[in-house]
DNA sequence: ACCTGAACACCGTTCAAGT
DNA sequence: ACCTGAACACCGTTCAAGT
């Protein structure tokens, strides 16, 4: 790759990041190239999508919570597990308004460049959610699905109101899960 | 009001619903006003705001939700008459995508047309709240804010998921509330 | 009293032309 | 190999001019 390529690459993550988290992931991408000094064109160049750009920018981040999933396959407490990566993937698809919406919808969307990160993620808590089942822990009808829609409508939640009423709804909706 | 501005904002209403059934609540405008057979700025001078237009839309369907919280007020078994009432409004919510999040965003706005709705429906919620955690229905420390976001993200998932998971899912929802 | 539609500012996306 | 920016289609919103 060209260093000057690389380095509008760059450029054009770093801006996308700023926008994406002042305006949310549905922000202008002309907004994102103005700010980057580059011309829309090379925008496009670099990621033909808006979901090509949103899972550039989540690489680095969803790496990290797919360690943690690798961590807490074999926990003990399966129940306490599964609340952890909730909480975990929950903060994740809030990085920016609008993400979850996104991530919710790209699950069954293999034309979509974040296809492959909700299939990971999916997949990881479908192994939480067989282990918690299991163990009685949470209600038996529950799906990996399941799953990750309430993580996506947390993750919504936390966009719409203050932290700490969204945390305290988390909370609820985990212990929903639990209720047999 | 003359008769043609009445068949105007007649028509403009009818083709707003159909619009935004099929597209979400930020669907084109300008298409309303197109299928409507007016100019845009016809549109507008009978609705100056977005949130004008969905507040006329919803008008007769809220009543309906007022009355149910009527209803509701003295109910005996009161965790039941919560969840009844948040099993409707969640309904109520999810008219069209891209609503819930209008409605959540209303209630603290006192410049949105859709405020004194959000208000109206907050308080009758917060009636039934007060009952329910007195009755031990429901945590104690339950918010009629929190029962308003807790309805508009499960309006949001009806817009995201098949209806079956979203309804089971509110299940959940209304379990963790419940749960002590 | 109401309607029209041009005007302005903005955006998504493509692609021929440049370096 | 990559970048530029004009081009096209579309939208939100306002407002002078019409009826």
């Amino acid at each position: 790759m060209r260093a000057d390529a690389r380095r509008n690459r760059d450029r054009l993550l770093a801006e996308a990041e700023a926008v994406f988290r002042e305006r949310g992931s549905d922000a202008s991408l002309e907004a994102v190239a103005r700010r980057a000094g580059v011309a829309i064109g090379t925008l496009y160049g670099h990621f033909p999508t808006r979901k090509a750009l949103l899972e550039a920018l989540l690489r680095d981040r969803q790496d990290a919570v797919f360690r943690l999933g690798d961590r807490l396959r074999d926990a003990d407490r399966t129940g306490a597990a599964l609340a952890e990566w909730i909480t975990a993937v929950t903060e994740h698809a809030a990085t920016y308004r609008g993400l979850a919406a996104q991530l919710l919808g790209s699950l069954d969307d293999e034309t979509s460049e974040l296809n492959a990160a909700c299939r990971r993620m999916s997949e990881a808590g479908q192994h939480l959610v067989a282990r918690a089942t299991a163990a009685g822990d949470i209600r038996p009808d529950t799906t990996a699905d399941d799953v990750f829609a309430l993580i996506s409508a947390a993750a919504w939640l936390r966009d719409q109101v203050p932290p700490a009423q969204a945390d305290r709804l988390l909370t609820y909706m985990i212990d929903g899960l639990a209720r047999g």
